[in-house]
DNA sequence: CCTCGATGTTGAAACGTTTTAACACCTGAG
DNA sequence: CTCAGGTGTTAAAACGTTTCAACATCGAGG
């Protein structure tokens, strides 16, 4: 079970030195072809197995990054997953992936874990946008999706006023002037720059304010949105939005869900636009506007500036990309 | 940048020895209040951060559980993982998620990553079902929805032949006798296993095997999906299936989507059946009919199992927990 | 006053690697 | 025959913890 079988045994057994196998190991080249053979033998022999806590603490570095997702079962962070794996890999660097699930306690305790795991470097998403838990710790942090205020450290986002001005805009051209905003929570950064991004498109349009009805949800996913949507068709029809700017697709389908449930049609009774676009978005019961966000490239570059914080003039950066509307069948422009 | 900051640093600051500064971290009630606090405040001071590595070197154990997961693009996955984590959690353990991407090599890097750094225990979704990478190295390993043929570990899954005979069943009572199964490869022993399910049920029926066109996909992913949509268009509408049997549910939303393109409509002109019920298919654009799992109880059971393997009196099990059918609107009756 | 047990603290030995500088050996040039 | 230089191997010193046995100190019981 514990075989606990050491490069000593190793060494042993081919009747070398440790050294000679910490070679064979770390630079085959410089050991004789004879003796590496013989090395290698007893390797497979014994089943040795390299303990790399050991080669570690002696080392000094660690072959492994880490992302702390925000919500792994939202399909947008494993795409951005999967750009920050590619690049990962690039760098001879392994990925492994940590769900904080929206969770302040759980972001903190697997940050905690990786600092003490002197991991190469920590990618995350974090909960909150202030929080002291990214406290400089010696374990160099980028920021994902989310804009880094102090210059303390990389971040990687995507215009998220831009985004939510786009979707608004979009929804104001359509003809609609009653419209709703459901997402939350509103400590997330993001939700309030979208919002502000809808705010924004009603005064380029000269709509008031109050032409956005905000209802707030607890978190961005399915169920919320399903909730909103009883919350929407509960208003009386006069004052009832009829559009809606989610704060992501999830949120969207939720929505839409409940929206068909509740025997209204998209588009026709409500407008619904998502965010993100993941690939879920266009094959939804009514396909899906969405406000598209690059995400591979976000978790690539995330990950490149990541690898370039150990160099020696290294200046913090701030990368922002640019959204872009994908116009589908929930916002069709509604039959008077 | 780098602090590097010791236990004996902060034993110096805090004038006690090393020893008493391990105490604080690991057995805080055994140290005078008097010193802890002391101790606690130079910790603070120096910004002291423990070294995982040279603890895990000394102590063995390692505080963490990994899963290698197949997709962590499909839901599917996530909410296994989720229901792991949640058992990991009450055990005191973090989870750290490996994505092989369906890759083999990358399947064996990771494995390879997690024997070194002598986690606790591995679950994993292999591409391979008796893939010889998954010899023992002494760290524990559970199969997580594939089932152990050998008895060398235990393995948690779901009963995937009658999960096809259900599928299968459900659309010759809806009165098919020409059906698609969808998917691959078949070295996926769950691909084979629910073909020959619906086979069982094309038998049960009194219809000739013929009567199941298996179209091979290469991976189960959306766009796989898509692809066998237009191989279904493009043939003869005499010898076309009426029904579709997918391999899971992104390649049913592959194919709901193409043939909704191609101007097909599901479920008259195509029934469509999928596999896993991913929160998704519900919201699917023709909500999906779909064999669910438990997906949650998966993770959990999984995980359960992985923390009992090193109890003295271990032995091997596999547990099999029972599909669903879950029948929705891509298989409605078709009018005739 | 002595002893005993309890309570806190500590020195030093691991844990399994990597690395450095030194060493032995050999070959070919002078 | 000697020596310079190359090639291959090694002994021993880290790396930063945890743990164990031993050591003070102190109050109470005899």
């Amino acid at each position: 079970m514990k075989p606990s079988v050491g490069i000593r045994d190793v060494a042993q057994h081919a009747g070398v030195s440790n050294a000679t196998v910490s070679n064979v190991l770390n630079r085959p080249d410089v050991v004789a072809p004879a003796t590496r053979q013989r090395v290698l033998a007893a390797i497979e022999q014994l089943g040795f197995v390299r303990n790399e806590s050991a080669r570690q603490l002696r080392a000094g570095r660690s072959r492994v990054l880490a992302y702390v997702v925000l919500d792994a079962a939202n399909p947008f962070f494993t795409d951005v997953a999967r750009g920050v794996e590619d690049a990962a890999r690039e760098a001879g660097l392994a990925l492994f992936l940590c769900n904080s699930a929206s969770d302040g306690g759980r972001e903190r305790e697997y940050l905690e874990l990786l600092h003490e795991q002197r991991v190469e470097g920590i990618l995350i998403t974090p909960v909150d946008t202030e929080s002291a838990q990214l406290a400089e710790r010696g374990t160099p942090i980028v920021l994902v999706d989310r804009e880094a205020t102090d210059g303390t450290r990389c971040s990687v986002a995507v215009d998220d006023v831009l985004g939510g001005e786009l979707a608004v805009t979009h929804l104001i051209e359509n003809g609609h002037t009653r419209i709703a905003m459901v997402g939350g929570p509103l400590s997330i950064q993001q939700v309030r720059d979208r919002r502000e991004g809808a705010l924004r498109a009603l005064r380029n349009a000269g709509l008031p304010d109050d032409a956005l009805t905000f209802l707030e949800t607890k978190s961005l996913q399915v169920s919320e949105g399903r909730g909103a949507g009883e919350r929407l068709v509960g208003l009386p029809a006069s004052r009832r939005p009829t559009a809606a700017f989610c704060g992501n697709d999830l949120v969207a389908l939720g929505l839409l869900q409940s929206m068909t449930q509740q025997g209204l049609r998209v588009p026709d009774d409500l407008a619904v636009v998502g965010y993100d676009d993941i690939d879920f978005a266009a094959a939804a019961a009514v396909p899906l506007t969405s406000v598209r966000q690059p995400r591979e490239q976000l978790g690539r570059t995330a990950a490149q500036l990541l690898l370039a914080e150990n160099e020696p003039d290294h200046e913090h950066r701030h990368v922002k990309f640019q959204p872009e509307l994908v116009v589908r069948a929930s916002t069709a422009i509604r039959r008077r």
